[in-house]
DNA sequence: AAAATCAGCAACCGCAGTGAA
DNA sequence: TTTCACTGCGGTTGCTGATTT
């Protein structure tokens, strides 16, 4: 016995909506709301719809605010960084782009982006002399990058910003009262951030982030409290390497560095995009419907990481929340 | 000029999560 | 604790206009 449906289908309007229906629920929604009950608001305004189609319809045309028209290279760039980040949650994504729906960026990226990433690492590629895997040559290079920042930047008490155009996206768990953080200099668990261009997560949405992901969140390690924070800056660094580089120092004991390859196998491996996990693992991502394969490592090197991010930032908190989900020994 | 194919996008479907009873 | 109604989400479908053959 299958789920009761939400609607008799036989007496419901389906297709295309027409611009009366539209201006009738724009009406009445603008002037009673929602009430809270989408089921039987299309009683309430005189439609023949179902109630989720008028969410949608609410939701993705006739709510104020709405942007409809071309992406800026800003919004491709943050979609593509996020998609690689946590996958195809189009919901959390578009919490990024104010006036873009979920459904908007879902299409966009499944239409063009997808291809327009493609098409422009092939580009690339044609250009670029290969020794061996494109993957392992990347790695090589993010470590030297990871060591030069390391050794120009601990050592002064520096400040450093990626470049203006770079976005960085990552979560952290901020022990505020942990062995290491205490065994360190203070604040070395404080990320700073430039000043300008910043999104920030609101804390519903870090929440969401939190628990799809399967991340340690708020009150996870050795029953301190931590904090936690999800941040998309145009800028942002280190305030001190040093702790940093003992989780890297334990992460590189541990995994070996990659971009994320096995912080996504190990940590999110259970909520993370299965798509994006097939392509780390087997290299290949099979879409949908359409027989488009998109391989990692066509993808991967278009998203604009700044040097080493995952290096710099994720291998403490990796290594935290591995400690916490049971996958590394204490 | 007509048919076939493609691309973009609005809308639908069904599953999972949530909260009230 | 269980059940059920409802919401929200991601995947998928199918319509329409544009482009190609």
């Amino acid at each position: 016995m299958g789920r009761a449906p939400c609607c008799d289908k036989a007496n419901v309007k389906r297709g295309p909506w027409s611009p009366e229906e539209d201006s009738k629920l724009k009406a009445y929604i603008e002037q009673h709301g929602t009430g809270g009950n989408w089921i039987t608001l299309p009683q309430k305004v005189g439609l023949k719809r179902c109630g989720k189609s008028c969410r949608l319809r609410w939701l993705n045309y006739l709510r104020p605010n709405i942007k409809h028209g071309e992406f800026t290279d800003e919004e491709d760039n943050i979609i593509c960084t996020l998609y690689m980040s946590i996958g195809s949650r189009w919901s959390i994504i578009a919490a990024q782009l104010p006036g873009r729906t979920d459904n908007d960026i879902k299409n966009y990226w499944n239409t063009r982006l997808k291809k327009k990433l493609l098409l422009c690492n092939k580009q690339r590629k044609d250009h670029r002399p290969r020794t061996g895997s494109y993957i392992n040559h990347n790695k090589l290079e993010m470590m030297k990058e990871h060591e030069n920042f390391f050794a120009t930047h601990q050592t002064i008490n520096n400040t450093y910003s990626w470049p203006s155009q770079q976005i960085l996206f990552s979560t952290l768990i901020a022990p505020q009262n942990h062995d290491l953080a205490e065994s360190s200099s203070a604040n070395s668990h404080n990320f700073q951030h430039s000043t300008t261009d910043q999104v920030y997560f609101s804390q519903d949405q870090l929440c969401q982030i939190s628990s799809t992901n399967q991340l340690a969140s708020m009150n996870l390690v050795n029953g301190n409290t931590c904090n936690s924070s999800v941040m998309i800056s145009n800028g942002y660094y280190p305030s001190n390497g040093v702790v940093i580089n003992n989780g890297l120092q334990e992460y590189n004991n541990y995994n070996s560095v990659g971009l994320d390859h096995d912080a996504l196998n190990s940590t999110h491996s259970q909520q993370v995009d299965k798509s994006v996990l097939e392509m780390v693992n087997s290299s290949t991502i099979s879409t949908t419907s359409q027989d488009q394969s998109t391989s990692w490592e066509e993808l991967s090197p278009l998203v604009n990481y700044p040097p080493s991010v995952f290096e710099t930032v994720s291998p403490y908190y990796v290594f935290e929340e591995q400690r916490y989900m049971g996958l590394l020994k204490q």
